[in-house]
DNA sequence: CTGTTAGCGCTTTCAA
DNA sequence: TTGAAAGCGCTAACAG
């Protein structure tokens, strides 16, 4: 049983190629009885036209190349289903790669993704506003929209991180907090790492408070980093007492980290994340974090694209789209306690490991 | 700028179409001078060979189809990163689809995969038995590798996590537990899940023990019935002081139910999960698991495929790799405590339900 | 070793 | 409304 052709079916129902085709593509052209039979015909082979040569035919292959930085990450790993979910209802495949954080991998991976002919692409990159690929993309006139990264002179589905931040200091400012922890990964790194910190600044600054801000490696030893810096600041009057980290892996680590040096979330310490990955909601304490919504961002870029490659629009900056975020209660944030007059808040229950 | 072809180059550099083929095709074919050339000629006008045409002709498109339950559990996305990884590396690239542990999905994605003319299939089905699809792949004598499942008639890279949780059970009565509980979703969604309750119901049976099975639902609510469960049996004589948890998902919700009705882990319930997702590590009481080598599970199903579509071997249950699990110590087991005297340690507590 | 030739399976003018 | 014919860009015989 090899591959059935165009020819089979059209043979089959007694018509010429030329038709089968109009059925599949435009079945309002052919009259009725003539459309049922070839369904039929089709139908009764098993026909499934042969993707390659439409594709070569149309120049068009109905699949989105995806790049995104990982899947280790729960907010990407969501973010590409709610991805897959819109292609599969719009009739798009996907074509994913991972970068690692790697800017080499981003232009690799689009060039890839470019070569293998996707209609359009995804994407995620370090940093929108020095990224070597978008320069490419425009070249090769290849519709593509960035997702999470926010950038003027780019179309983008992407959140107000650096607001959100800002409120959330507010927030915690309000609860009392005073000493208030920014921790993140190497904000080289990440634009969007870049956009909280500076709503941290923000929020910080309209407070009025002293921010501090603690870079830490995001893959490996931030636990052990973070732990040591906590416990170098445990008896001093400069102990946070609140800390906002810039998405919930790290959340989830410093929760982590205090634990290790004796500070309990949230009575000594209360802990924010970014990004509301569903894990947060399972963990002792639940996460209080900013939550954004990474299936509906996958979506939403899929649909732009999808719209952009019907219609004769080119995609630009002013299809960009801000989605809303919101800000999820958990268990890891507390009021400040009260501090004891005259002496440092919270007594160390413990000194040195 | 339109796309260029392979004419172009050839007219650049002065040969025929079919060098410029072979030159990227099987460049030892043509003399070296020629060779670069053609290279020089491709280089400077930034010709990329078109994948469409190329997989017309060769009714090949190096593009491997992906079928997995999910990705919010980062089990599979860390598998799907593997499978990217080692895709790229072989110059395949991947198409993922997910079918959110329906059935109905499994076929319908398998489909279109095969409509779009992936070379060979990696997926993981709900059940190796009775899955529908694979009758399918059969039928279209399409390429296909079975993760995480485990058949003797299918080519399959999976674990033996029935021993693995045999053996668990085995440390956990060696550390002195007596009454132990184990969590799964439903039994009838997963062949793996069912495997793993196998692998239960040995050990207790080995350690003379009463086995107890909860199903909970895996989505929604499994922290709710699971709290309620331990609540009901708090304070009676079967109260379980250890919980294996079909997968690390459920071991986090059991821990977070464990806290919820005021039983401390490790000291008052000892949970224990199974995946080893890297997340539990960073959570507190970090998760003892049993770690399944996720990303080499992709890696070695795309190296089979990959292997298999360049020799003339047809991949069959032959080829099937059972890889190495190892059991992770993290903190939330600990040894029983001593139990009340009067009773045997060693024999099972004959009380009624 | 290199060129010529003939399609892969499909869509799309253009005629009928 | 339907059919005939001409490729899309590439590779694989087959000659030379």
């Amino acid at each position: 049983m090899k591959p059935l052709t165009i020819r089979d079916v059209s043979h089959e129902a007694g018509v010429s190629p030329a038709t089968v085709s109009r059925v599949f593509n435009a079945p309002e052209t052919v009259r009725p009885a003539l459309r049922e039979r070839v369904q039929a015909a089709a139908a009764a082979l098993g026909y499934r036209p042969n993707i390659s040569a439409r594709s070569l035919r149309t120049q068009r292959t109905r699949a989105l190349g995806v790049v995104l930085p990982t899947l280790s990450n729960p907010v990407f790993a969501e973010c590409l289903q709610g991805i897959a979910q819109a292609a599969a209802a719009a009739g798009y495949s996907i074509v994913p790669f991972t970068t690692d954080y790697e800017l080499a991998h981003e232009t690799h991976a689009a060039n890839l993704l470019l070569a293998r002919g996707v209609d359009a692409l995804i994407l995620c990159v370090a940093n929108a506003a020095r990224s070597a690929v978008l320069a490419r993309l425009r070249a090769a006139k290849s519709p593509y929209v960035l997702i999470y990264n926010r950038h003027a002179r780019h179309p983008c589905v992407s959140v107000d991180g650096q607001a959100a931040v800002t409120s959330l200091v507010g927030r915690l400012h309000a609860l009392g907090h005073r000493r208030i922890l920014m921790v993140s990964g190497a904000l080289a790194t990440s634009d969007r790492a870049q956009q909280r910190h500076q709503g941290y600044l923000e929020g910080m600054a309209a407070a009025r408070l002293k921010p501090q801000l603690l870079e830490v490696p995001f893959m490996e030893g931030a636990t052990e980093r973070m732990a040591e810096y906590l416990a170098a600041r445990r008896v001093m009057p400069q102990a946070p007492t609140a800390v906002v980290c810039s998405n919930d892996l790290l959340a989830i680590r410093c929760m982590r980290a205090a634990h290790q040096v004796g500070l309990r979330v949230p009575e000594d310490l209360s802990v924010a994340g970014f990004d509301g990955i569903a894990l947060g909601e399972d963990l002792t304490p639940a996460l209080s974090t900013i939550v954004q919504p990474s299936t509906e961002i996958g979506r939403r870029s899929v649909e732009l694209l999808v719209q952009a490659l019907a219609g004769p629009v080119r995609l630009g900056p002013a299809h960009s789209l801000t989605l809303d975020l919101h800000f999820r209660e958990g268990e890891s944030i507390a009021p400040a306690r009260v501090p004891s007059p005259g002496t440092s808040p919270s007594l160390p229950r413990r000194t040195s490991p």
